[in-house]
DNA sequence: AGGTCGGATCTTTTT
DNA sequence: GATCCGACCT
């Protein structure tokens, strides 16, 4: 049994989740302990031992990345492909189930999904629909609102004002908002699993269908569930469905977005009959790196228990730098990547995590300064670009003329003379109709209800959509894309933006017909119509930011997005009070356990080298800020780091962490006072080379800015 | 109907 | 300081 290569490569831990004969099972998976392999290999092991056909599995991650590289790892490991299992998101899984059900679901069968852009937009006329004054009901904050709602399977009706004004009109807008929806075929990402949920609630015969297939029912990332996917899986689990849940409770960052940690105390009540593994042995970092983990996260109140072990070496100490500021900060790491490199070593092993996404902005100069290639993740997505909406929107309209959310985006774009009054009217008429805005539209031209100018343009509108959707037919995708982004005329639009910007988005629309190109069925979504199955991917999918350039480089990215990777070489920038714990969660003891948990997650990417860094000035909003170290350096045992330092003494965080020399063995500290015989007074500025070639950067008082080498600039300090 | 200006805002963002 | 949004102007 054990030369099976299921089981051969696993550690005893692993291999008792693995093999687990209990019909449920919470696997506690700390990070860098072989949580995907898990997953991977469990699917494996009941395949192959006829526990479970590949139909009779349905395994749930929260992104696609996860997904796809968990199917393939299946496939690998077993040395075939294996068609019938049902592997995706949450909200992947929940649209294909609201496809195959649309009827059952009361959803129209051309649908849409709606990213939160889309999504704000209908929020927002929702709020005008209802005459509030939207200064004072932000369509942020409602969106927020009736997100964190679904999150928690609420309906407007399920929602107890209490006569509470404020909460009273929040309700209004959500009702208004979800009839918006149903009218137009619409449906945000919350929304897909609560409708999902619901349809299995509400039609038994359904959820009987799913329960009797699905009798492995896996879940990735479990700490991360929010209520109404906790809800959805309990009523597909059943009595019967064995469970294998994994998470870790330490790396719960997503509370802000619904997620509940609580789920994982939750199961051991509602699934009486679960066993417990826990998976401690790690195989990424050094002794070092989980150690000062660990104690770390030993300052959070109410886990679940769970230390962090290695056989592996110590490794080197952690570096703690102490920037002059931000700017110098970011030269440091720089510096230290290009060390790295110099030995040998790759760009793409090297990443700097950060707080706040605006961060990237002062790595980003420092690295461009050095040549250093880097990359940065997460931000804009290619499906998410305006250009690319724009020109989807064509062919959502096409597709199906009830949806408002397109006809709003591009029914006066490019500019075509359908203004504001025209528009309200059309908006006014299908509100108090109760229909689409493509047949408010067709109605006011029938009734001559519109200046004879603003009818024509409006009819001119439909009557491309409606000849832009006789002409596609029958088309291939790539040449219906091109046929839309054709005829829409958004080419010309976007060639009088001036600059590179409407260049760029020209480019990103020629960029959509390569995608939908290159654009493959799902295998198991044969029935859907490729058109709509390319408009759902596109929704669900958005793609990473950037093409993906293959250069070596280093990684650029927020602590959040940065879970589930690891670097040999990690940079954790900008730990200080305000930025990191941030300010918006200092006050809060649960926020602040959560910014504790992110650095926990942060600390945990590093596989060999760890360096933390903050800046004793940080210009932040056009102001300067002085802050001070971050409370997570001081929970850190001294004896696992080390403060590099450029010269000269300055108090270190802790009198007993030990502090190093720069190994440049700079003489002099950046901001340092210093004075030279012929000019004067100064104050250092820069610092480079090393050794003998050191140059220091001086700016004297009477003299200006000057560079001087070092050795023989006979600086004295002040 | 589009451009410009002033003001508010400034955490994280799997789908 | 940068950006995004809406009001206002042309």
């Amino acid at each position: 049994m054990s030369t099976s290569p299921i089981l051969a490569p696993l550690n005893a831990a692993q291999r008792a989740a693995v093999t687990t004969g209990a019909p449920q099972t919470l696997v506690l998976a700390g990070a860098g302990s072989g949580k995907t392999r898990v997953l991977v290999h469990r699917i494996a092991w009941c395949l192959e031992q006829g526990l479970a056909s590949p139909s009779g599995i349905l395994a749930v991650t929260f992104t696609n990345k996860a997904a796809a590289e968990m199917r393939a790892r299946i496939e690998q490991l077993l040395a075939r492909p294996v068609g019938g299992m049902w592997v995706g998101t949450f909200h992947g899984i929940a649209h294909r189930l609201l496809r195959a059900h649309w009827r059952e679901a009361k959803l129209p069968e051309q649908f849409q999904i709606m990213d939160s852009d889309d999504q704000q937009k209908v929020v927002r006329r929702a709020i005008r629909g209802l005459n509030l004054d939207e200064h004072h009901w932000l369509p942020k904050e409602a969106q927020w609102f009736i997100n964190a709602r679904k999150d928690e399977g609420q309906r407007p009706a399920h929602i107890d004002t209490a006569g509470d004004h404020v909460l009273q009109t929040m309700v209004e807008i959500y009702k208004a908002y979800e009839e918006a929806c149903q009218r137009a075929g619409l449906v945000d990402f919350a929304e897909l699993l609560l409708r999902a949920y619901e349809l299995w609630r509400d039609t038994p015969g359904l959820l009987r269908h799913y329960q009797e297939r699905f009798f492995h029912v896996l879940v990735d990332e479990f700490q991360d569930t929010n209520a109404i996917q906790y809800a959805w899986l309990r009523l597909i689990a059943g009595e019967r469905a064995h469970v294998f849940a994994v998470g870790d409770d330490d790396q719960s960052i997503y509370s802000w977005r619904g997620a509940r940690v609580e789920n994982m105390q939750r199961f051991r009540r509602d699934f009486p009959r679960h066993e417990i593994v826990r998976l401690e042995q790690n195989y990424r970092s050094t002794g070092n790196i989980l150690d000062a983990a660990n104690a770390l996260i030993a300052n959070n109140t109410a886990r679940l228990g769970k230390n962090l072990w290695t056989d592996g070496s110590r490794g080197e100490a952690i570096k703690l730098y102490a920037g002059y500021n931000d700017i110098d900060e970011a030269r440091y790491c720089v510096e230290r990547v290009r060390d790295w490199h110099r030995d040998g070593g790759r760009f793409d092993d090297c990443a700097f995590l950060y707080r706040t996404s605006a961060q990237s902005r002062v790595l980003e100069d420092a690295l461009r300064q050095a040549d250093v290639p880097y990359r940065v993740h997460g931000g804009f997505k290619f499906y998410e670009r305006a250009e690319v909406k724009d020109a989807l929107a064509y062919l959502r309209l096409a597709n199906f003329r009830g949806d408002d959310a397109a006809f709003e985006r591009i029914v006066n774009l490019p500019a075509r003379g359908i203004g504001n009054r025209t528009l309200d009217d059309v908006r006014q008429t299908a509100r108090l109709e109760r229909i689409t805005l493509w047949d408010a539209a067709v109605r006011l031209i029938a009734h001559r209800e519109l200046g004879s100018r603003a009818a024509g343009a409006l009819q001119q509108f439909l009557s491309l959509i409606d000849e832009l959707a006789h002409e596609i037919e029958g088309l291939g995708l790539d040449s219906t894309i091109e046929l839309v982004v054709e005829r829409s005329g958004l080419v010309d639009h976007y060639r009088k933006e001036k600059g590179e910007r409407g260049l760029d988005r020209i480019e990103n629309l020629a960029e959509l017909v390569t995608a939908a190109r290159d654009f493959e069925l799902p295998e198991d979504d044969g029935e859907l119509p490729l058109v709509s199955a390319f408009l759902s991917h596109a929704a669900l999918e958005a793609g990473e930011g950037q093409a993906g350039s293959f250069e070596d480089s280093v990684q650029l990215m927020t602590l959040h997005s940065a879970k589930g990777l690891e670097f040999a070489n990690v940079f954790l920038v900008g730990m200080e009070e305000g930025l990191f714990p941030h300010t918006r969660s200092a006050s809060d003891p649960n926020q602040l356990e959560e910014e504790r948990r992110l650095c926990y997650v942060g600390l945990t990417r590093a596989m060999k080298q760890l360096t933390l860094s903050y800046a004793e000035s940080r210009r932040l909003h056009g102001t300067d800020y002085y802050p001070q170290p971050s409370r997570f350096l001081r929970e850190l045992p001294s004896n696992l780091v080390e403060q590099v330092r450029l010269g000269g003494a300055s108090p270190a965080l802790d009198p007993r962490t030990r502090v190093v020399e720069d190994t440049n063995g700079y003489p002099y500290r950046l901001g340092q006072r210093v004075h030279h015989r012929t000019f004067g007074e100064g104050v250092v500025l820069h610092l480079e080379g090393r050794g003998a070639h050191t140059r220091v950067q001086v700016n004297f008082a009477a003299g200006g800015v000057k560079w001087l080498v070092a050795a023989y600039a006979g600086l004295e300090a002040d």
